[in-house]
DNA sequence: ATGCCAGGGTCCCCCTGA
């Protein structure tokens, strides 16, 4: 199979950052692009398929939205809904298939503040990622996952772990759920590549996050035993984070072989 | 405990994000 560049990208608004998202495509030209929080209904999918790739988009009124882009026409969608809660109407999931490669773009919950519903929501559908992926784990289905999981792995990915100590992102339950999921054999792709690296995919826009490099590591790629063999490099792409009217998030890029 | 910033929508204030 020839080489891969698979790019995930919190984007924060399609709307405010089509030109950025354009940028993305044409300078790393990647076989596959997943995108998180489109926030809204409109997707702007003919300005892409106009640089050669397929879309697939969940969107959402106002919150949450997923896509992906693929260079290969013969992609496909294998579903939009995280199974196993019917009740969960916010678009945070999208598996393709392509070559017999599984494809899964996730926007997790970020489960702030944690004395709401909204964490035990966040919990709720990380059970439900980890059901459904170990079903492709039993089945022997080679598959990444790549999105904005909203969670901090450990101490090293963010610039004060006494900081984060509390939050959604980063307490006990949430990095029992994490583990859950790495326990089926998932690799944590950026950590292969740079054990000990301290770098982050998200600053706040607020108390100059940026500049002072207070960041958090949140966005991943978590990768099937199959899929680590293939996998030749994964790295963090800092620039589009200080491009004018940045999406808070950098995208994080991966290489297959 | 709050605002700090940014985007969307109910649209000049409020909600959400992480």
């Amino acid at each position: 199979m020839e080489n891969m560049k698979i790019i995930s990208w919190n984007v924060n608004s399609i709307k405010a950052r089509g030109d950025h998202v354009e940028k993305v495509l044409t300078e790393h030209a990647p076989d596959i692009l997943m995108i998180q929080e489109l926030k809204g209904l409109e997707f702007p999918a003919a300005r892409f398929e106009a640089l050669g790739y397929t879309c697939f988009a969940k969107p959402q009124k106002a919150y949450n939205g997923v896509a992906i882009f693929a260079k290969d026409p013969q992609a496909k969608l294998v579903t939009d809904v995280l199974p196993n809660d019917p009740s969960d109407e916010q678009s945070r999931f999208l598996d393709i298939e392509l070559n017999g490669v599984r494809y899964i773009n996730i926007y997790l919950p970020n489960g702030n503040p944690v004395d709401t519903e909204k964490y035990p929501y966040k919990l709720g559908w990380m059970d439900r990622l980890h059901d459904y992926a170990e079903k492709l784990v039993h089945d022997r289905v080679p598959f990444l996952i790549g999105g904005d999981f909203n969670v901090i792995p450990a101490d090293i990915d963010c610039y004060s772990p006494k900081a984060w100590a509390g939050d959604a992102l980063f307490r006990p339950e949430t990095h029992a759920k994490y583990r859950a999921l790495t326990n089926l054999g998932l690799y944590d792709a950026f950590r292969i590549f740079n054990r000990d690296a301290e770098q982050y995919s998200f600053w706040d826009y607020q108390r100059g996050a940026l500049q002072n490099n207070h960041g958090i590591r949140i966005d991943h790629f978590l990768l099937s035993p199959a899929m680590v063999a293939r996998a030749s490099a994964c790295y963090i792409d800092k620039a589009p984070r200080e491009w004018e009217r940045p999406s808070d998030h950098t995208p994080i890029i991966l290489e297959l072989s």
